[in-house]
DNA sequence: CGAGTTTGACCTGCGC
DNA sequence: GCGCAGGTCAAACTCG
């Protein structure tokens, strides 16, 4: 018990540090926003994806992410180092936190767009590399690869399969995609103090289908997901989404090598999928609902680099809201991934949180049978520490909670104008509704299938889905973030969340308290059963 | 006791 | 050819 104290002392002492940090963060934050929101009306009517396609033909940026926000994070981590250029460790850890509060931006600042568009891409690079110090793919990888042409690399590799990595916000081990993986190996990349967890799909023990997780260097909340091969096996209703989205993106990534080379990638749909890349347009039929109607999404002015060793797309569900300008910065981590981002776009409106969508990524399919089980937590902490990072984010998350409810109703009265600014940008509605298109009739089944005893899964379904723009408006979508993915985060520091002078577990109210549905489908149970989160 | 994880050893490809 | 790094294997271990 004077352990218990000791630490939730110390941890008190921590927060209110922080707390002040972010006192003075979420003020320059705000200016920004403020800043960006009035930029934001005038730039996005200018066109962001022709920008993209003349500046940067040979990238594609494949997100789901947004715009806006990206600018301002560069503003924002600038002014954070300005403003706290002696403590490091609070910077980070209030760029943490503003992440965890949609104030987390992505590179690519107008700074940035004028010296992209009046540089090489060399030059470019170095910008980068400022931005992000280190990665997975060492500078040598990076530049050779910028300089290699696709066809190039796919007649060096016709034989190598394509890959699909996918980056998302999860604080959990692993990204619940609705497949069962089995972990088979852990390596310690170069680059990387996180270590790379190989998982083979267990649905079937003839699939081929691997994937590799580790978390990213310079945001460790953000989990990089590899697939690599094709199932060979029938799906789970609540797999099919990932496995749409991931295929699809192969697909394009194929589609694109086999109109510049015979060399045939190893990955395919595994749902119905079609391509083109006759007009430079990229058309996705995704058929994730349960009618299995296709939807469509339309990718306009898409090109493809690919690495030395595998063509890789990269989807990037990190709710990163992303203008042209954005999708330069996001770029920043396009060439050490030697990869390709796809920019998923569509015309119609939506009204839900970007991170209400990339939660859904993150675990809404989640069965968290497995959340407080102790290897799993035990794992986390374990390299956690080994990569000497992660307490930050383990801190982040203790912090994020205090703040959410010592001062609750400032932070959620900024929460509700930060989303209001995001939801504002047109841009983030059709990218929403894209998005929506291929998801919601999955989505859909996991709410009816939502059990009685995984009150995190249940909850953060039906915050994002049976209420989502209510609950924006109460809960920010980090908080659906938290719920989602971080509750291992809750499980693990019991005596600081139920403090006495928090109340207990305050964060959630009664109404996003899930009902229980006893009719949950065998294919959702059997996936609680074996998920490895 | 079985299923899953961990981890050191081994294999392979690539660059120098 | 050598060394490095990524990827895989499999025995030991853990957990329910």
């Amino acid at each position: 018990m004077d352990e218990v104290k000791e630490e939730n002392e110390r941890l008190k002492m921590l927060l209110a540090r922080i707390a002040k940090d972010y006192q003075s963060l979420k003020m320059h934050f705000f200016d920004i926003l403020q800043q960006e929101e009035a930029k934001s009306t005038t730039d996005t009517t200018s066109g962001s994806d022709g920008h993209q396609a003349k500046e940067e033909p040979e990238l594609v940026s494949l997100s789901l992410g947004m715009t806006s926000s990206d600018q301002a994070k560069k503003h924002d981590k600038k002014n954070s180092n300005l403003s706290n250029g002696g403590q490091e460790d609070d910077e980070r850890m209030n760029g943490q936190l503003s992440l965890r509060l949609d104030c987390r931006f992505e590179p690519g600042s107008n700074e940035d767009r004028r010296i992209i568009a009046s540089s090489n891409i060399n030059s470019f690079e170095e910008v980068l590399k400022e931005d992000e110090p280190t990665e997975i793919w060492p500078p040598s990888k990076v530049l050779k690869t910028a300089r290699s042409t696709d066809d190039e690399v796919l007649q060096q590799n016709p034989l190598k399969k394509a890959r699909v990595s996918v980056r998302a916000r999860c604080d959990t081990p692993t990204m619940n995609d609705g497949c069962q993986w089995r972990k088979y190996g852990q390596k310690i990349a170069k680059g990387n103090p996180c270590p790379r967890g190989y998982y083979r799909c267990t649905v079937s023990s003839s699939c081929p289908v691997r994937k590799q997780v580790q978390r990213c260097v310079d945001d460790m909340s953000i989990l990089i997901t590899t697939y690599e091969g094709t199932h060979n096996h029938p799906l789970p209703i609540s797999a099919t989404a990932m496995a749409s989205t991931t295929s699809a993106a192969a697909s394009m990534l194929q589609s694109r090598s086999s109109s510049s080379s015979q060399g045939g990638l190893g990955t395919s749909a595994t749902a119905p999928i079609s391509s083109s890349t006759a007009t430079n347009l990229h058309r996705f039929n995704f058929s994730v609902s349960q009618n299995s109607r296709p939807h469509q999404f339309y990718i306009p002015n898409s090109s493809f680099s690919t690495s030395n060793s595998h063509p890789t797309v990269t989807l990037d569900l990190t709710t990163a809201p992303s203008t042209s300008s954005s999708s330069f910065g996001r770029f920043s981590s396009t060439p050490r991934y030697s990869s390709t981002r796809l920019n998923f776009s569509s015309s119609s409106s939506s009204s839900l949180d970007p991170n209400t969508l990339q939660s859904h990524w993150n675990g809404g399919y989640r069965g968290y049978s497995n959340y407080g089980k102790p290897a799993y937590n035990d794992n986390h902490i374990e390299y956690s520490n080994t990569a000497g990072k992660q307490p930050f984010q383990e801190h982040l998350y203790q912090n994020y909670m205090h703040n959410h409810q010592n001062a609750a109703v400032p932070l959620q009265e900024n929460i509700v104008a930060a989303t209001k600014a995001i939801t504002s940008n047109p841009k983030f509605h059709s990218v929403l509704a894209a998005a929506l298109t291929s998801y919601v009739g999955d989505a859909r089944e996991n709410i009816n299938q939502g059990a009685g005893d995984h009150h995190h899964q249940s909850s953060s379904l039906k915050l994002k889905w049976g209420d989502s723009r209510t609950v924006n408006h109460i809960y920010p979508s980090s908080v659906q973030n938290v719920i989602g993915c971080g509750s291992s985060y809750l499980n693990k520091s019991p005596s600081l969340i139920t403090s006495p002078q928090q109340g207990g577990l305050p964060l959630f109210p009664p109404s996003l308290q899930l009902s229980a549905s006893k009719g949950a489908s065998t294919a959702l149970a059997d996936n609680r059963d074996h998920f490895q989160l």
